[in-house]
DNA sequence: CAAGTTAGTGAGTGACCACTCACAATGTCT
DNA sequence: AGACATTGTGAGTGGTCACTCACTAACTTG
């Protein structure tokens, strides 16, 4: 019936994570389960624990990718620049992932997952280092300065956790960083909430 | 076998918050089976449905109770204060739960559930409102230093939960916000943690 | 003390979940 | 074409979970 598409395993791999992403941020380690993490990457469950071998191996190789692509949006943001310049634009690009909330969201996770396992914990210490480093030899600013730097960071992972731009009373939409992207940011928490509501109908056209 | 100590129902109540708030901070809302809040709290999981009527709104309930409590800290910390003083109260106290790192993490917990519910969302929301109005009028400051105080009170959220102040090294000891403090903050730490351990020591013990 | 109310539990129930194993389908190489 | 490796699945399994129901134990009031 259906044509199967086969892929070579590290294929898959990326495409299981890519669902991984999206299910690990709506609900997070233990609120998410491996079969519905299967079944949006379109394989059974049992491939995805040939792949994975665990669902704890799978959340932190998530968790993982998210760090790394985060890394890579704040490296390729500062590169060329220095001091105060390199800051702003990093910073700007971590505010930009506002608009792709799953990636700040599955960070969220991971932190809230950290209390409880201490492998998760040890994994949310390590991109801290990565990103710490970073961040002290590219910009060359303070202690202090990188402490409210992350500061703001994890501001917005709460931010877009609990949608907050989503109210337009002044004392929420006085959270967002740059107001210039007030728009833009509120038309992308729209299309996502869009998308949900979306999904959620699908799902109960098939349930019915 | 067991003397039973009756309560009344509102006794009762407050000692299953007690206990959700341990099991909740180390789990989160997926993670923690009402099981474990009943046994913690001394009484059958059936009575704590009749008491709480679903898992959800027990875990709104400790939510909000955990917020009444960081609210009533900072109220107290910044009254008779007003601008940058009663700013730096308020950020103390917050920091000063720090030593209680339940509290925060039942916080964080809130945030992570939210993208799942939104119900619990909205809850999480309105916390941040008041929280927001009460900064702005005992204090006065600007919708930027607000949105900077919140950020840091984030961050310590994080920090509790992936229990940074554990590394020793230069760069994770730059995030302890006042330096004076560290030593008591990893004391408070290292004594939660050998607290878990000895718990955990308990539970095989009965095991096996 | 009897009647009524409130606190509390033992024993389930159906659904779900992480994970396994034996097996099938699909490719590749000779 | 046949041997071999790799991708993939159907059908479970033991365990846990949120939640229910019928019932008992204890306090209160007249």
């Amino acid at each position: 019936m259906m044509v199967s598409t086969r892929m070579t395993a590290p294929e898959r791999r990326t495409a299981v994570l890519a669902a991984a992403i999206t299910e690990f941020a709506r609900s997070g380690y233990s609120g998410t389960s491996t079969d519905a993490i299967a079944s949006r990457a379109g394989i059974s469950q049992p491939y995805l624990f040939r792949l994975f071998g665990t669902k704890k191996d799978l959340f932190v190789a998530t968790y993982e990718l998210v760090s790394d692509r985060i890394i890579a949006a704040m490296t390729r943001a500062g590169t060329g620049l220095t001091g105060e310049e390199a800051r702003d634009a990093m910073g700007s690009a971590y505010g930009e992932l506002l608009q792709d909330p799953e990636l700040l969201q599955v960070q969220l996770h991971g932190f809230a997952a950290a209390p409880g396992d201490p492998e998760i914990a040890a994994t949310c210490r390590k991109t801290f280092e990565v990103l710490w480093h970073l961040i002290h030899e590219r910009t060359g600013i303070s202690d202090d300065e990188i402490l409210q730097f992350f500061s703001m960071g994890m501001m917005m992972n709460v931010m877009s956790a609990i949608d907050l731009l989503s109210v337009s009373d002044h004392w929420a939409q006085s959270f967002c960083p740059t107001p210039e992207k007030i728009t833009a940011i509120q038309a992308a928490s729209q299309a996502i909430k869009n998308l949900r509501i979306a999904e959620l109908d699908k799902t109960q056209e098939v349930s019915a």
